[in-house]
DNA sequence: CGGTTGATGTAAACCGCTTTCACATGCGCT
DNA sequence: AGCGCATGTGAAAGCGGTTTACATCAACCG
């Protein structure tokens, strides 16, 4: 498999484009066999390069990691964003739907979560790489915020503490039943996206953050 | 570092406890790098012994780490089963007390808790972990069908959901905020068991599980 | 235009890991 | 005491990953 993509297609000494092409195949290995399933050199092998050209465009292989992760935050952090959509309809929807494209996200790019969540190595000095993770939750916890000031007067929840909860639930969905099998994998009476859905309406209702009776 | 275990300390020809120190070397070099942090080779550096014994043990290395996460999931599920304690004082707190042993579980046994549940490979054609992996869910799955017993007639909540919501939950907290830091990871504003214990009850609250008004 | 410079890729050497083999050791059983 | 099997050794073959010194090329500059 070479990913020497079109445009100066390597008929030359150079590449044109091997930094791209070297994500693009980190994310089709990691895609099967995990964060930890593939080494620098294989990569150099899909772009059609020698074993020690991807070192002029990454410090090693956990770098090259951090930058797939790093990507993968901001289009982590888009989708939420769409699915959020500004609170719209309203909170209690627009959080189920966010939590839809939090899934959605983990379903079409196992390869960036599983960098981004499970990458194998500290990955926390990266300041780029923070910045866009923090965006990511940004979401999530503005979410929070406009769902918990809906919340009649006193006993009103913690915005943070409400934000993570979401955000642990719809990890721990994905972590377990999204992606490559793990050990405590199991077959589900229900999709996912139906389980984290019924999750949060639970969750959400008993914060009396929804119309609905009880 | 050593693991030849004092009694018979290896000072004969034979280790006497080889496999047991295999699976010792291995839970610290999981805990320090994560599961696909250390080769067989370096396994049988620390125990002591040539390259080549750890094959009188363990077919590779993968074997290795699900032996580890087998035993992992048999300590796990007795510790879940000791939280629970046949639901008392009652449902409700006998189930925090389960949320409070899994992080428990998480924070004593990171590298236990990473083979479990991020081996880095397929790990499901091992009969013995399934089992063992089942046993620890189960206990989860009786507790909620306990608790799911005390609800008033209808509109009672399917208990396999509600067990599920709980595993997702103990375990999102657990991924993101305890063990070897990941990109996601942030700063609380409370501790992890606080998280999930406010968690929970907001959760069981809304299914009219604990005697709580509201 | 021609030369220089820096970025990018290569070739090959070096190193460690994995795996297998024949062989050594000694524990436990009879 | 002696036998047999489980367990550990040593060496070697083969791979694959990483690294260093060198090759190529594009862009810039006088």
């Amino acid at each position: 498999m070479r990913f020497t993509n079109s445009p100066p297609g390597r008929d030359s000494y150079h590449h044109g484009n091997l930094r791209e092409a070297l994500i693009a195949a980190a994310l089709v290995m990691i895609a099967e066999r995990g964060p930890a399933g593939f080494s620098f050199a294989e990569v150099a092998r899909a772009a059609g390069v020698s074993p020690a050209a991807p070192y002029r465009h990454f410090r090693d292989r956990n770098a090259l990691i951090a930058e797939v992760a790093r990507l993968g935050f901001e289009r982590f952090a888009a989708d939420l964003e769409a699915g959020w959509n500004d609170g719209r309809p309203d909170p209690v929807t627009a959080i189920e739907n966010c939590g839809r494209a939090y899934l959605s996200f983990a379903r079409r790019e196992p390869a960036s979560y599983a960098a981004m969540f499970e990458p194998g190595f500290p990955l926390e000095d990266d300041a780029a790489l923070l910045r866009a993770s923090e965006a990511a939750f940004g979401v999530i916890r503005r979410a929070a915020d406009a769902a918990c000031a809906v919340h009649p007067g006193p006993g009103r929840p913690p915005a943070m503490m409400v934000a993570l909860h979401l955000w642990a639930m719809a990890h721990g969905i994905a972590s377990l039943f999204i992606g490559r099998p793990s050990a405590g994998r199991r077959r589900l009476p229900m999709s996912p996206e139906d389980l984290l859905e019924a999750g949060l309406l639970v969750y959400m209702q008993s914060l009396g953050l929804n119309g609905t009776q009880r």
